[in-house]
DNA sequence: AGTTTTTTATGTTTTACAGCACAAAGATAC
DNA sequence: GTATCTTTGTGCTGTAAAACATAAAAAACT
């Protein structure tokens, strides 16, 4: 069973500048729970109703596209809000939220968000730029997506990865373990090209990999590859 | 001569909802000033000084890729705020914009809209707001620029240019009118093909072509184009 | 344990699109 | 008014990556 109270506190700027009054609503109105492994989160078209908060695990969100291809178009890791883009901009979602792996989410009626916003500068301001760093990842990733090859965009998604989720003690292997397909929908590739470039990297020397384990060799030479496209 | 006086009425929001004393300080500090036709408004990696706001004009919001290859991320219509998502987001600019046509730009002290807004909170849910909306937008362009063919993204163009800038009286005619190259940096594709797919849609009599002057024919066509990829 | 389903892997074929090359038409400069 | 530069237009060639086809391996289910 898992603790409000307790949950409160890990809450990302809320539990450093709300009042004492605003954080008992929160406590008040807030829900918790678990996600299994790639567990639908949202949908697209879904109405968005609450503002979500990865407490533990890890989410990606993506948008389907063109014959069920789908493109990852973000990660969130803990501790971290997300979901909340769409009810910001009075839309319906245009994208989709799926577990990577078991995660626990708390939820917060965006109504009451909303709220907190209005009585809340610095709140606002919080949100207002995270909104703004995601919008410049958004069109610096268009760009990668669209113009770089098929090596440079696997490159570029490994040490996405990493930057996102970090690596295991020795700092080389990713604590993200993603299937084939999700390294294809990461990378705007198919999953036979995500397979075959994955396996030309091993020969390469610049990674290993152990099923969905992922360890970095070199680098440097994967950066290369990503910048040159 | 412009007049700042007649410029600060034209402001999206700030005219509606700052104080009078706020108004003034505004007024004080805003400065305006023309820009030729494709003359350059800021660049990739400046340090933005400003939040700027379309009087007049048209504005295309690119970012340069590998090989010198350009890609149009966004564009803005008169009136609109723009080039405050890297300061927002406390970063230099990712993007660089230019005047597609002889614009008019007021710009205000960044430092001042901080106060603006820690001061107002409709300001701040106003701007929150048009991040959110170009987030999703951004989002959506991702997957539609990645994942349809050469006609898909050309036609979505057309389409994009249309509502971003509307028609002509006869509700056909784009009210911009784009270099090929231009298109080409909309639609992600060489210059050579764009010009070859405009030509393939007026011999297929979806729209017509008079210089750099398009009028669309048949929309259902074009979004049925778009829609399928 | 055995059966089915999913994931990973690899080879082959097809094609969409980039990359030239070149020419004509327009725009700009001198 | 001629020369130069830019933009537009078209054809041809090469290739990166999708599409398709199997098959082995791993995982999930009975």
């Amino acid at each position: 069973m898992i603790k409000k109270e307790d949950v409160f506190g890990k809450l990302p700027e809320m539990s450093r500048v709300l009042t004492i009054e605003d954080r008992e609503q929160v406590l008040d109105e807030m829900k918790v729970r678990a996600y299994r492994k790639n567990e639908p989160i949202y949908s697209e078209g879904d109405v968005p109703s609450h503002l979500l908060c990865l407490l533990s695990g890890k989410v990606k969100i993506y948008k389907d596209g063109v014959g069920g291809r789908a493109q990852i178009v973000r990660v969130i890791n803990a501790v971290e809000y997300f979901g909340y883009r769409a009810a910001f901009a009075e839309e319906n979602y245009v994208t989709a939220a799926a577990a990577f792996e078991p995660s626990v989410i708390a939820s917060i009626p965006i109504g009451l968000v909303r709220q907190l916003i209005t009585r809340n500068p610095q709140l606002a301001w919080f949100f207002m730029h995270r909104l703004a760093v995601a919008l410049g990842r958004s069109d610096a990733r268009t760009v990668n997506l669209t113009q770089k090859h098929i090596r440079g965009r696997l490159a570029e998604s490994i040490l996405f990865l990493k930057e996102s989720y970090g690596t295991d003690e020795d700092g080389m292997t990713l604590t993200v373990y993603p299937s084939r397909e999700d390294m294809a929908n990461l990378s705007n590739m198919t999953t036979s090209n995500a397979i075959r470039t994955l396996s030309a990297f091993v020969q390469e020397e610049l990674i290993t990999l152990d099923g969905r384990k992922i360890k970095i060799l070199d680098e440097p030479a994967l950066q290369k590859i990503s910048r040159m496209g």
